[in-house]
DNA sequence: TTGTAGGCGTTATCAT
DNA sequence: ATGATAACGCCTACAA
């Protein structure tokens, strides 16, 4: 390996001089500058960060925990927040939680001992982050999901004024047997919780049923689930004109689940999700859905955690991403 | 920071003691192992990586690079080579080259100044990694794509045995005009050209025309390319009875370009793709395609790489994956 | 403008 | 079985 020293050596001065021209300091003169970037680049030096990182206390690296990179939603966030963490001068570690609390809990103390510089940590599961290492000594954002009562910076989506956009938009199609395909625990605080919120708001406000039978259970947020949830649905016999699914990965699911019964979208059915992943505008038919703005989150997600690696001890803020909703074929 | 001295003070050791039962090695009897990890328990102390590295000269990282995270089949890859790297003890750092030459360039010189202990390249368009820093001085392995003539340790898609496969059940069920969508640069030992080979030797075998304008090309392997580019298809007027997709998210864009123009698949024309991507199986209708065995390659990859690390001067090798087809609606 | 000394937290080596 | 010492490569502080 390659070191100061050595460049030192080749360029004839001392390695602190070296240091002095990696780094863009003044008081070098410019032909020392020159000579030294020569040795820099005929010995191909590069700086160990390692030594850097230890002198430092940074490693310019920051986590980001999602529950599984390869779900359409996450592999979207985590090129976003790639990006802006790039910009920012930081790099990007991705862990996969497995969408489970042991699993986001290990992320927080991975990260630590991995010495991130901070964590963004998109949560699904994990709901009471009092009882783990919360106070970890280094920022955590929270994205997307889980509300932790203004304990950490938090970047949330809109899920219950886009769920309940989403809802009154089927009504003005017409919908008036609308069904939700949700699942996860709805006693809790979580995202899909308050999208089914923002589901039952638009129903009273425009005096439809809220009808129990209309409400489809699902086991997980899957294509598969999505997908077993419309066979259930249609099996059941309930007479529905729309079903607002919880997520675009679910709603993708019920729309291939619907195809399976025989059941056109949007001619028998219409349908609407959550996301906005770049596949809802390919699918046949393509998918009206709730758009966040994942640009804006993944920035607002990346300039939290530099902000709070600069100040550790300002208060937490939360903020909700604008969206848009996004109609499209599944509900003309 | 909690750092050994600490933990040794604490124990009332020293703080190589430290050292030894954190790495649990021998030579450390059992009182004393009790009395530092109870230490170590109170003080919440973790061991700083980066002075480990200093030290050891490894970082237990290791880059993957891919055009964009954020496409169906990189996200399926990254979550296989982020799960084989654990069970192997590696942490993963995703770069994205953005599919361009320079990006993937720069991802090696990148991960040698991060001081990656390796790097799994997804290279798409970097093909004369002989001008660049080749010899990178840590293991590369190249992953799925492009060939460099035994340079590189390899792992490789069957590319032209599942294209060939891919045309041949095209022509099995009955097509005799198959067209193929597909871009790139076709003179160059490329994943795209090699698909084009074995779509063209099955083509030959069954003695079915090799027709100029049933090459259908693509401004890149995007859904919108696919789409744009079974739109050509379908307004050229050419008569087709079957299409092979260079990739499935190109298909899935064809997809949705044939419903466009409200062909119907597989009724007016068949369709087939390349990769099995997990949205190939709930796409309307559902893709046949060819299904490299992706977990297969990722634990390859990745067992390349550990093997390399300890071995810097074994030979390279090649590998090939073993392949299925999957025949779905669309070629029924 | 340039150089010297010391230390960041860990581990290898050698001693006790 | 345990400890002292010296690196690893870099950077801060100070000296020349």
């Amino acid at each position: 390996m390659v070191t100061m020293q050595d460049v030192a050596r080749l360029a004839g001065v001392s390695k602190m001089t070296v240091s002095n021209v990696v780094n863009n300091r003044e008081g070098v003169s410019d032909a020392v500058r020159q000579r030294v970037l020569e040795a820099i680049r005929r010995s191909g030096y590069r700086v160990n960060v390692s030594a850097r990182t230890l002198k430092s206390g940074r490693t310019g690296v920051i986590g980001l925990a999602v529950p599984e990179i390869d779900r359409p939603y996450f592999g979207h966030l985590a090129a976003l927040v790639i990006d802006a963490a790039r910009r920012q001068g930081f790099h990007v570690a991705i862990e996969q939680t497995g969408a489970a609390a042991d699993g986001e809990a290990d992320a927080i103390t991975h990260s630590r001992t991995l010495h991130f510089d901070g964590l963004i940590l998109s949560a699904v599961a994990l709901d009471r982050l009092d009882d783990r290492p919360a106070e970890a000594g280094y920022p955590i954002v929270m994205l997307g999901e889980q509300d932790f009562g203004g304990r950490f910076d938090h970047v949330a989506m809109p899920n219950e004024e886009g769920a309940k956009a989403a809802t009154a938009h089927l009504a003005d199609r017409g919908c008036r047997r609308i069904a939700i395909v949700t699942g996860g625990v709805l006693d809790r605080v979580n995202a899909v919780s308050r999208r089914y919120h923002g589901y039952l708001a638009a129903l009273t406000e425009r005096g439809l049923d809220v009808d129990p039978s209309l409400f489809v259970p699902l086991d997980g947020l899957t294509m598969e689930a999505g997908r077993a949830a419309a066979h259930r649905l249609a099996d059941s016999g309930h007479e529905v004109d729309g079903v607002v699914a919880v997520t675009d990965t679910v709603a993708l699911g019920v729309l291939r689940g619907l195809a399976d019964r025989g059941l056109r979208v949007p001619g028998d059915i219409r349908l609407i999700g959550f996301d906005d992943v770049p596949e809802a505008s390919y699918s046949v038919p393509s998918l009206s859905t709730v758009a966040p703005d994942h640009e804006w989150m993944a920035a607002k997600a990346v300039e939290l955690v530099a902000q709070r690696i600069r100040a550790p001890l300002r208060p937490t803020s939360q903020h909700i991403a604008p969206f848009e909703l996004m109609t499209r074929e599944s509900t003309l």
